[in-house]
Parts: C-alpha cells; structure tokens; sequence
RNA sequence: GCCCCCGUAGCUCAGUGGAUUAGAGCAUUGGCCUCCGAAGCCAUGUGCGCAGGUUCGAGUCCUGCCGGGGGCACCA
C-alpha cells in the first residue's frame, strides 16, 4: 500500500523536478476524517523550497497519477497535508489474501536467508526461576518469534557461567544443609542461599550418598547436583511457557578453548590493556568509556567482561547478521565496555542490538514485593504459571513496551475474569469460532466472491484494521518491541465486537452473509497469527 | 557526584514531529440479550511531573529542575 503511494508520488516529484530525497512519509491520521493515510509532505517541502505549502501540495496533487480502483480520493488541506483515501472495494481484496495464505499472513520475507541471535533468560542455575525473571524469557521469546516471522532463521541462546563465587556459594550451602541431615549442627551463613530448595537438593543427595559426603567439598558433588537439578528445574519452567533454548552456552568453555587466553593476548598485542596492582586493566577510557575497569583480578580470575567480550566473539564468529542481547536493567551499565572493546577488536557492532528492560514491580494488592534469590524471598515463576497460567503470564509480560517500568498485579493476573485483558482477545477469537459453528449448521460458509459488498463503516474499519497486520508486526519486529503486537491486537479484538455488535452476520441476506462470513473468519487468522507470535493460544471455546 | 530508564485519566498502560477533539482497559455511574457467545457493546472524565528552548507545529526533540526505578566493584 504505501510501496504503491511512494510509486506515484516520486513520479509526481520526479514531474515536478521536486528533490528525489524528499522525506515521504506517509502516517495513519488520528482521524478518520482525514483520509486513510497522509503525508506532510507538502510542508516538508516548504523549507526546501521556500514556497507556501499549499501551493506545493496543489502542484503534487495535481502531478498524482493513480488508478481509481486504488485510490478513490486525494485531497489537500491546510495547512499542507495531503490525505489519501483508498477504495473501499479495494481494500477488500485482502480478505482473499488472508484466506489464502492462513498461518502465513503478515509474514514478511524481508530478512529471508538473514541469521539471527537472540540471547536471554541467561541466568546462572544458582535458584528457580522468579517472576523477574518471567518477563525476560517471555519478551526473549517473542523477539524471537517476530524476528522468525519476518524471515530470520534464529537462533535461542543462553549464557550461563557455572563457575565463580556464586556457584561455589551454592554448593557449600548445599553442603552444610546435607551437613545438617547427617545430624552436623552448623552456622548456615546469613548470605547463603536460603531457600527451601537448597534442602531439597540435600536430602536427594543424602538419600543417593548417606553419610559417606561428611568429608566431601563443597566444589564437588554438591555444586555438581545444585547446579544440574536446578538446571532442570529452570528448563521446566521455561518449557511450561513453550520456551526452548536452542543452544546453552557454558562460559567456562571459553577458557577450556583458550579464548580468554587468546583474548588477553590479544589486549595487550594492541596495547590497550595494562598491569596496575597486580590486575589487568582494559583502557576503556581510551574508547570513549567513562574509565578503565578491571580485566582479571590480583586472584588472576578474570572478571565478568573478559569472557563476556570472549562469548560475543563468539557469536560474530558464528556469522549471525543480527545479535540481540536482552538484559535486565541492573546489566545497563555493564554493555558499554563489551561493546567498545569489541569495536576496538574491530568487530561491527551495529549488528549487536543490547535491550534492556526494566523491572517488573511485584504487586500483591497494594504490598510491593521485593524479591531476592539468595534470600529466598520471591515468588517463583513456576507459582505464578500455576495460579494464573501461561497465556496470562505470557501476555501480561508481551503487552508492555519494554521500557516501562512493569507493575505486575498478581491478583489481576489470577483473576479469569473480564478485568484480564488477555480474554480479552481470545474471546473475539472464541466468538468467530462459535458463529462459524452456527454459521455451518445452517449451511452457511464463507464466500470470498462478494466481499465488495463489505462497505459498511463498521465493515471498513475492520478491514483497514486487517491491513495493518503485515505492516505492524515487521515494524514490530524491526522495533524489537514485543508490545506493539500485543496492541495492535488489542484493536483489532475491539473493531471486531463493535463490528459484531452493530453488524449481524447470520440472518442478514444471503451474498451479505457469505461474505461476512469470509471477513469474520480473516479477523480469526489475523487474531491467531499475533497471538502465535506473542506464543498465547487462540481457544476455540472459553 | 556521574550514567541508563520512566513520569500521560483514580489505577494499569497505548501514542513512528503534525490537523479544532491526546486514546484503550480496569474502577465509578447509567443503559443494551424473545436475535450469530454479555469474558461483549454504548454512554459517563478539570489527565501529558515542572520550567524554559528548537519549530509553521511538541505528549513526542533539546536543556535544566522535581519525583520514582536501576546502575557506576579486583560481585555476575
């Protein structure tokens, strides 16, 4: 649609000998009064051209060329905007496109043949997953998703490091928890990892072990089984959310390959890292960084940023054209050294696309929650899965852009009610489901023949609605922003039950019906094409 | 002290520099089912944190301030 307006508009131009790097831009008006599209073209112009924008506009106008079956009307209005209405019978072309090509309408091969990237969750297997962590694997997924649905093939990755500090935390906690069950008393230290869990992780051992770990580190067996039956455990929860990593990527391997090593050399090869007491540091402030930070420590253990710049070599290595990052804010200031030490490597890093998104606040009626692993003070993803389930948990956290900051109302999530959006658009699909049901009784179809006859206002509205789709969901997608699809979807579910309850399908004359019939099952693809990408069903029945 | 994010209706949030009139949902109040599913529809509102600036035009861009969140480790 706005290929074509872009086609008649550089040959008005092109006429006119306006400048061919014009800025068209064609937008949705607020109203519909003023059209279907327009551009402010005419007003861009005037600066360039130094002439009044009306006069622009009524030469552009007039230099239109376009066909009427296409475009009923074009006007041009003060103070120089340039509106577009399309034909109404037209525009009801794309009920047959959508009937057509089903689950594959809105795709886009844009990025056909392009590789992508998309790591997230990436916790380290220290506890369940929280709630926290829900909105970082649901938004990684449905990236994912939008990326796959505009022609990427991608690629689900998680980073996660089984070694350092935290780890051996865990496994001496679980040590002294396996301590205690063998009737060792012990001081269980207050910033060890507190949760029931740990216990859990003891008494499977002992039941596997007896008493015969008493002498056994806590490096060993304990950290071995923390870390593996977590694992498990996070994997579950992911799967209950119909998300599958493709690839686990251990940090530690970056060492055993020698890529840290090789790394280091590296640095100081370039003679951009340097020794200071006793640590290596890397001249971030040489790349435009606020100041050099620590590489390796004195202990000569390397620091998260080492193998962090390590792992992302790895991954241009790999060859993906674009690689998304998807981070909690408390990452926000770490990204920035990775990045410019990889372009110092001189890698590209406009390939890497870093999100950050913020903080999901924890509401229990009006009580903030806050939420700590080691504390063991958090509601675990798995609970919220089970009292709301997944299509509330996976819109709930698709349906924010994500940059806002989250308040994540668990009473409204539980609540199968009306006051939950996410029925909201699964009752319209439910809706045209049943009427297609009835409509089959009566031995009433769906007829695409006589769909020119769907010019109603509430018909039209539908329709331009059904248009968006394919456009929406690649900005969507371009955009990495999981919210604009769970928006759009919301509109679309309203234009549907206002055009439901004004316009009757079954009962109205027959050719009417048929191709009534034909929109209400588009709407239903559309509707469960979106809720694919955001990975929430789209029920037959509620 | 410095850096990132956010501030839109009572609450949760949309809003890609444009048009007399800034939108949804929830909550409130009142209507709508002899008729395709009322988990729906319609009606109901003194809202863009504050102050400047750029622009023909600012919720949207820039600066400052206020308020909230997250960071600024030889923790990850």
């Amino acid at each position: 649609m706005k290929i074509y307006l872009a086609k008649i508009f550089s040959e008005a131009a092109s006429k006119l000998n306006l400048p061919a790097d014009a800025p068209v831009f064609f937008d949705k008006p607020k109203s519909e009064q003023h059209g279907d599209l327009a551009t402010n073209l005419p007003l861009m112009l005037t600066k360039i051209l130094k002439k009044n924008p009306m006069e622009i506009g009524a030469q552009i106008v007039e230099s239109l060329v376009y066909d009427a079956s296409v475009i009923e009307k074009v006007e041009l209005v003060r103070p120089g905007f340039i509106n577009i209405f399309f034909n109404p019978v037209y525009l009801t072309q794309i009920i047959k496109e959508i009937l057509e090509q089903k689950e594959n309408f809105g795709k886009s091969d844009k990025y056909a043949g392009k590789t992508a990237n998309v790591e997230f969750v990436s916790a380290n297997p220290t506890g369940p997953l929280t709630v926290g962590h829900g909105r970082n694997a649901v938004c990684g997924d449905t990236i994912a998703h939008m990326l796959e649905w505009v022609g990427y093939d991608v690629t689900r990755e998680y980073y996660f490091n089984n070694a350092g500090r935290q780890m051996r935390v865990l496994g001496d906690s679980v040590r002294l928890r396996y301590l205690e069950l063998c009737g060792q008393q012990n001081e269980f230290p207050e910033d060890y990892y507190q949760g029931e869990y740990i216990r859990e992780i003891a008494e499977r051992v002992k039941a596997k072990h007896g008493d015969s770990l008493l002498n056994e580190p806590a490096e060993g067996i304990f950290k071995d089984a923390a870390e593996s039956e977590i694992f498990e455990l996070i994997k579950q929860s992911l799967e209950r959310l119909g998300i599958k990593h493709k690839l686990f990527y251990n940090e530690n391997t970056l060492y055993t390959d020698g890529r840290i090593e090789g790394l280091l050399a590296k640095f100081r090869e370039m003679g951009i890292s340097y020794e200071k007491d006793g640590a290596t540091w890397l001249k971030l402030s040489e790349m435009g960084n606020d100041q050099d930070k620590v590489i390796v420590k004195n202990t000569g253990e390397p620091t998260y940023r080492l193998p962090d710049i390590a792992y992302h070599i790895t991954k241009y290595e790999r060859g993906y054209d674009l690689i998304v990052d998807l981070f909690g804010s408390d990452h926000n200031a770490t990204y920035p050294d990775v990045l410019a030490a990889l372009k110092v490597l001189g890698y590209d890093t406009d390939k890497v696309k870093v999100l950050i998104h913020q903080f999901v606040t924890i509401m229990q009626g009006s009580e903030i929650i806050k939420m700590s692993t080691r504390k063991a003070n958090y509601i675990t993803l798995d609970e919220l899965i089970d009292e709301a389930g997944s299509d509330v948990v996976r819109f709930f956290f698709n349906m924010l852009n994500l940059g806002t900051h989250m308040n994540f109302d668990l009473e409204l999530a539980k609540k199968h009610s009306d006051e939950n959006p996410v029925f909201y658009l699964q009752y319209a699909h439910a809706r045209i489901c049943s009427i297609i049901r009835t409509a089959a009784e009566t031995g009433l179809k769906g007829n695409v023949q006589n769909i020119h006859l769907l010019t109603e206002p509430d018909e039209q509205r539908l329709i331009k609605m059904l248009h968006r789709f394919a456009e929406d969901s690649l900005t969507a997608a371009e955009m990495l922003e999981p919210g604009r699809i769970a928006t759009y979807l919301k509109e679309l579910a309203a234009t549907f039950h206002r055009f439901y309850v004004s316009i009757r399908i079954i009962g109205s004359e027959q050719k009417l019906a048929e191709a009534r019939l034909a929109m209400a099952e588009a709407v239903k693809t559309t509707l469960a094409n979106g809720l694919g990408i955001l990975g929430v069903s789209a029920p037959e029945r509620m």
